[in-house]
DNA sequence: GTCTATACGATGATAGAC
DNA sequence: GTCTATCATCGTATAGAC
């Protein structure tokens, strides 16, 4: 159980870390904006290492039981990068702080954590490759460099944690469709 | 002119932003690296921020020296984005870490650099949706959202940023075919 | 240009009163 | 749980001898 103050922490820490970065953004600067003074942030969190190794370790919990449940469909290799998409969009949407920190700031993580997320993330990208070996022997995906692909893929569906704003409104659906359509078939024509 | 020393400890502080985060590389880290004592920077470089606006500044007019040539040559706009592609290979495998440190570290930037900064990147965004918009109105390029296909297509080509590794042997030639192959035509068969 | 010494503010974190 | 007070350490940067 995790109480309401905690929380609070949390999220406010993680907006910082995106606006600031982890290494700059101080206990002070987090107290601010939870309206505490530095030294009540203890109460509720043992360390800064604490909250990053928290934030970082929930969004590859959930982006490593996302492709386990994707990869073990019965879909076909484009359907199941179509799901990654909607699995990446759908953790920007709702919780765009935490996973633009897991995205950009685990390097600042330490020891076991450190480890425990190098082996998540390697787990992750390991079903990914699979996932389009497999599209690549089905003859659904080109036969390019696996490695190429799993990246560019990445790449393709993470511009959205940089360039999104929460409160700006955005046709999700549109962009959905139309990243599907540039990454599967690409921008020409 | 700029003296050996001076090129020495900014090539040193690229590679240190790059593997620590600005806010959590320090003049005592970056002494070490080039193995000075701290205080024997300063004969050098005015200020850690002096290095940071140097390589993001150089990195900034390198990008919007290449898309203002791209931009004004009398090719098509699927040929002017793959020169852009280029442009972004050669910048990662001649410089690696400082375009890492332009692309990551500049919200670390203050004051009239940082304005500037953001000017230069806007300027080389408008280019980037003009040669994408020529070419809609063209019909080479798919008639999507052009900033969906602007933020898409850099992503698609920046990837090499954060998982290129400088010692590592990579077919340069062929990386670049396969990600043109890959933006432009998708990765779908 | 490089060193030793040092200024001095910011940092993460703790102790103990309430 | 929150506060005030405080600590030890590390941060960037400067002064001045060589």
């Amino acid at each position: 159980m995790i109480s309401e103050k905690k929380r609070k922490i949390f999220d406010a820490a993680a907006e910082l870390f995106v606006e600031k970065g982890y290494g700059s953004a101080s206990m002070r600067d987090l107290a601010d904006k939870v309206g505490l003074e530095p030294s009540s942030l203890y109460s509720h969190i043992r360390s800064k290492d604490e909250i990053l190794s928290n934030i970082c370790t929930r969004a590859a919990d959930y982006f490593v039981a996302g492709i386990t449940t994707i990869y073990n469909s019965e879909d076909d290799a484009l359907s199941k990068l179509e799901q990654v998409l909607h699995l990446h969009l759908e953790a920007a949407y709702s919780s765009f702080s935490s996973v633009v920190v897991f995205n950009d700031e685990w390097k600042h993580l330490q020891g076991e954590v450190l480890d425990d997320f190098l082996k998540k993330r390697k787990i992750y990208e390991q079903y990914l490759l699979k996932i389009i070996k497999q599209g690549i022997a089905d003859k659904k995906i080109k036969k390019l460099n696996p490695k190429f692909i799993l990246y560019t893929f990445l790449s393709s569906i993470n511009w959205i944690y940089h360039w999104y704003k929460p409160n700006k409104k955005i046709n999700k659906k549109a962009l959905e469709l139309e990243v599907k359509e540039m990454v599967l078939k690409g921008i020409g024509k």
